[in-house]
DNA sequence: CCCAATTTGTTCGTATGTATC
DNA sequence: AGATACATACGAACAAATTGG
């Protein structure tokens, strides 16, 4: 295990910081991956010669950032975890906090990304991928009678992209697709939008989405992106009319799409 | 300050972690900006009535994750925070350690979004900011002579595209061009890449910055929307010849464009 | 320059909770 | 049920850093 070095840099580190940064590389120099148990910590504080409230914040820290995860008892201990979803989704949404992000910024990005996607995934989903896509969007076949009913259908709807992006297997495309929906979703729930149910909005997505399945099955890439392109142009010109600024609250991890 | 509600859901959270998840919502809820300093730990103590490691350890979470930060001293304690650049990059960095990212996944996120950037600022910008931009460049001019010396231009051209993106007025747009710039710049810090330089990759990429400043002076997005694109693509295919794999490996948080 | 007050940072000893055998 | 092996939590004391007199 390779020592503490007390770097002189910028700023300084506190102690459990830098036991966090150590047991870090220390993992990724062994090439230890998820699963792998680190030293006790008992261990560990014989290793590093400091005391168990030092040692404990230094495993809160990798924690926190999703990295292990203890459990106690016998074979317990401290694990190697592999970043959750809902855990990156959180803390990227953390930083999003203090900045005001707005329903175009974020349709700005998915007007970029999810043509993007459609077209990588033309003629290569299988039948039963294009039945669980086909799946949920009968969450939304019949027009929403209340403004509770349309708010679900809208998450419904925004969950036929998040599970689209699952089939893409670029990790980064996957995940900002669906961060952007959750991200979307959040307001849904937050804010009551949707005063009077859009049946505009509705209807088009609905159509828009029918058309993209078909052009995914018969392999028509330009096709696909042409029409989530004009899916996204719409949807977002008819949330545009809604509200403009997301109400500022942390993401609770448990909500990913 | 609300209570700390012992919620019986799916994962029962450690004492810390309720600790730190109802600060959050504290803050949340008095609309605490960057700068507002929580109880003092000793106040947090009595309050929640737990002991002192366990207070601890919850402010180190909340600080793992970039939320707060603390300092000692008279007139120090826990303050408020905004997510940093650097710690939302290397946090996020964390997720992709466990997943194969590829430079073609970069490669097709880029080349979604640099183009839209290049569009969105045409005609926005200031003389002092194409300025700057041609500063930027000013590091690669002159042909790289070793694979030292093209590697520090190979991390300066890709400055040059997260200083394109510091104009943009979209914050998830300014963090998604700065993070896979500097996904890219890590790599040829990690691996050597470039073992002889690569003079095409060079001047193709001096040229199209040029004309792409040219549109954007002159606001002709359509133009530097299309030249953009044909800069990614060709890089993406430069690139390919190189190297597929990204090494494993945490973000160290310095490192930011 | 030193001293005192304030606040976080660290240590140690002990006790409790929890899962496995 | 009981013993074992672990993390979890508590409490009191001490150390270090920062500020102001």
């Amino acid at each position: 295990m390779p020592p503490v070095t007390t770097r002189s840099t910028p700023e300084r580190l506190s102690r459990p910081q830098q036991v966090a940064e150590a047991i870090k590389s220390w993992v990724m120099a062994n090439g230890w991956g998820p699963g792998a148990r680190l030293p006790s910590e008992a261990d560990l504080i014989a290793r590093f010669g400091m005391a168990k409230g030092t040692i404990r914040e230094a495993i809160r820290i990798l924690e926190a950032q999703g990295l292990v995860k203890s459990r106690t008892g016998p074979g317990g201990g401290v694990f190697v975890h592999q970043v959750s979803d809902a855990r990156a989704t959180a803390l990227l949404g953390n930083y999003f906090y203090f900045q005001q992000l707005t329903i175009d910024d974020l349709y700005q990005i998915r007007a970029a990304l999810e043509p993007e996607l459609a077209a990588s995934l033309a003629g290569k989903l299988t039948e039963g991928e294009l039945a669980a896509l086909k799946e949920v969007m009968s969450a939304y076949v019949r027009p929403a009678e209340d403004a509770e009913e349309e708010r679900a259908q809208h998450i419904a709807s925004l969950r036929f992209h998040a599970l689209l992006a699952e089939f893409s297997d670029n990790p980064l495309l996957r995940f900002l697709i669906r961060f952007t929906a959750t991200m979307l979703s959040d307001i849904t729930v937050s804010r009551r939008l949707y005063a009077q149910p859009n049946h505009e909005l509705w209807s088009s997505g609905l159509a828009y989405q029918s058309r993209l399945l078909e052009a995914l099955r018969a392999g028509e890439g330009e096709t696909a992106r042409r029409v989530m392109a004009e899916h996204m142009a719409n949807a977002q010109r008819l949330m545009r009319l809604q509200e403009s600024v997301l109400t500022q609250r942390f993401l609770p991890e448990g909500r990913v799409l």
